[in-house]
DNA sequence: TCCGTGCACTATCGTATGTTAGTAAAACGG
DNA sequence: CCGTTTTACTAACATACGATAGTGCACGGA
């Protein structure tokens, strides 16, 4: 029997290929508790070494790691059906923390039933791999976003780019995506400053791209962002093939 | 009968596991043609389906973007050892250009044998997932530089991380490691103009800290160059331990 | 040997973004 | 409902880094 919290993320791997009712039921068997986390709460610490994999449900979650002078960077932004930190299955220690953005809900994938899983079913395996390829591309994305863009494009491609990722698990409405976060959350994700953060904002506002009321992030004009962001969406693959 | 060309991509796995018989028989199985690539040559286009992923064996190369400006950012360096685009497995479309930075050769891998590899052998295909998560983990240290680090903050965390990778596979000789890229380039990487990188490394040689010949970076000060780098190794999850 | 090319390096000046320090409004907690 | 805290937003000023436009050296080819 599939297990209902698991829908999201079902559906993001179906945007990409298919997934069998033994594929489906394997990971449903793995699937452990559902845990809950406030707002701004640690999920997992930088330097641990987690026995469980936590896929998001509800909320938004970021990776972030913290520098010698205190300032923050973020590394990720995780939306529901999108796994933290499956990555810390293979590697040995997390190189970052993980931390609750909103009202969080996530389920523990423990890390033997996770290798359970490579043992068993190659082909899910591969998807589950797939899902940590993803999470690589935008980080490279990231990377040519924050060293080669101004703010108003790096900003406008982080939007572009969210909304892809909320339409493929369903949660754009009206345009919109939920995008729950404070603007120095913003900008320790985008490596500006919140002023700057602020500023560049309300270029976008001023030109009739996006809105954004703190809760929900509404875009206006879809084909100007894309130009705006240089936004290319090769790199989410979605792509329904067999893998 | 193990291939001698796949030595340094074994070395950078034993260094964090163990490696059985059949596993290194069955990846040498797998192992194509060894392939040459001239300095600045394309090796891999953005954009295109490859169906076979490359093993550097020899020589050093970039996975890079171009932005509309017709700026470059370049997202990894890679060294022998490491494959270049192995998320090409399992990634429909290939969100970058892999370019060889100097005299390149490689040895290819075939996606139908690596396929066979995950049907086969669960463990080894761990450690080829292994493989991709240690490049995004790089991805996410590059970030966090990029965003929130100096720019001899961040030039000296690439040395660092060159040269941890470059011992890794025995490539470190008398405290100095291959680094045959032009100045452009490393600008190209840490998201900086070739002038600011120029004034850049000119105060890293001022410290005391490295001497860069364009053949080899060479560590004088390898304390310090962390410091200054803010280096933590932990990302480059350098542990013996079973995966 | 000479020329052409690419690269390291420099000087000058410009600007995108950061820093500091605030106000006001909204959200929150008791 | 009120006091407290958090967050958005603004202004003034500072600076790390970029852009442009060079010079000169080293190397490779003919």
């Amino acid at each position: 029997m599939d297990d209902q919290r698991l829908e999201r993320f079902f559906r993001r791997l179906r945007v990409r290929d298919t997934l069998g009712q033994a594929e489906r039921e394997a990971l449903s068997a793995v699937a452990g508790q559902t845990v809950y986390f406030a707002p701004g709460e640690m999920m997992a610490r930088y330097g641990s070494s987690p026995s469980k994999s936590l896929l998001l449900v509800q909320g938004m979650a970021a990776r972030q790691n913290t520098v010698e002078s205190g300032q923050q960077q973020i590394t990720a932004f995780h939306i529901a059906g999108d796994f933290v930190d499956l990555h810390s299955f293979l590697l040995s220690k997390l190189d970052h923390d993980v931390r609750a953005m909103s009202a969080v809900a996530a389920v523990e994938f423990p890390h033997d039933g996770l290798r359970r899983i490579t043992e068993e079913f190659p082909h899910l395996t591969r998807l589950l791999w797939l899902s940590t390829l993803l999470d690589g591309a935008i980080h490279r994305q990231w990377l040519v976003a924050m060293g080669r863009l101004t703010a108003i494009a790096h900003m406008a491609h982080l939007f572009c780019e969210h909304f892809v990722r909320s339409d493929n698990v369903g949660l754009v409405e009206d345009m919109s995506f939920p995008f729950e976060i404070t603007q120095q959350e913003l900008a320790d994700a985008l490596g500006l400053s919140n002023v700057h953060v602020n500023r560049t904002l309300q270029e976008l506002r001023r030109q009739d791209l996006v809105s954004w009321d703190t809760k929900r992030v509404r875009v206006i004009d879809w084909k100007r962002l894309q130009e705006v962001g240089q936004f290319d969406p090769i790199f989410l693959d979605v792509v329904q093939t067999p893998r």
